[in-house]
DNA sequence: TTAATTAGGTTTATATTATAAACTACTTTA
DNA sequence: TAAAGTAGTTTATAATATAAACCTAATTAA
């Protein structure tokens, strides 16, 4: 067997592969929905979420709902790629 | 309502995973096949083996080969349910 | 009408973790 | 016998994750 491809260290971690794995499988989502499907509190989620727009994996849209402040992400193709190429070298590790 | 299954954290590293993943391949390994194996440097191989044998995750075995110490890990049991958990758990992000 | 509470976040401080550099102890080679 | 190599360990530091504290605006209660 070969050696062990590198992880994505964006993506190898908990919380930011859940927010991932879950705008995945979503056209968009909302900064509290993601909050209760993660069960991350809102400080570390909004930092986590900033990391991945910084890079470009997830687009981040701020606007109102109303008169409340709305959070939305969705992933982006790089986003896409990277899931993929990660989860693609994760299998080496676990198969 | 977490719907994401918590990893693990002692697995969720890059150098453990490839050290367990390896370990579940074969019957032992020696520091150094798994150093070559993982591309780790030994100073951080040797950090990381003592977490997970301090988490009775594999059994570390000291002795001499000729007259150079050798030091060889084996996966244990805990080890085994561990990181089969954990692939469980994994595949609820990735798929 | 003022005070407290809630919503939806962000910023910052701290705890945890990973990693490399420095070190130990011994052996081999020139 | 000095230098280099082997097989690791210990320790200092960089990086990361996380929670606590904070912010602004809107509601609700007194």
């Amino acid at each position: 067997m070969n050696h062990f491809k590198d992880l994505d260290p964006l993506l190898h971690s908990q919380l930011r592969l859940a927010i991932m794995s879950l705008l995945m499988s979503v056209k968009s989502a909302e900064f509290v929905h993601i909050k209760e499907k993660t069960g991350a509190t809102a400080g570390n989620l909004s930092v986590q979420i900033d990391k991945l727009s910084k890079a470009d994996y997830i687009q981040v849209t701020k606007s109102f709902k109303g008169k409340k402040p709305l959070t939305t992400c969705k992933i982006t193709k790089v986003g896409i790629n990277a899931f993929e190429e990660y989860v693609n070298a994760l299998k080496q590790y676990i198969n």
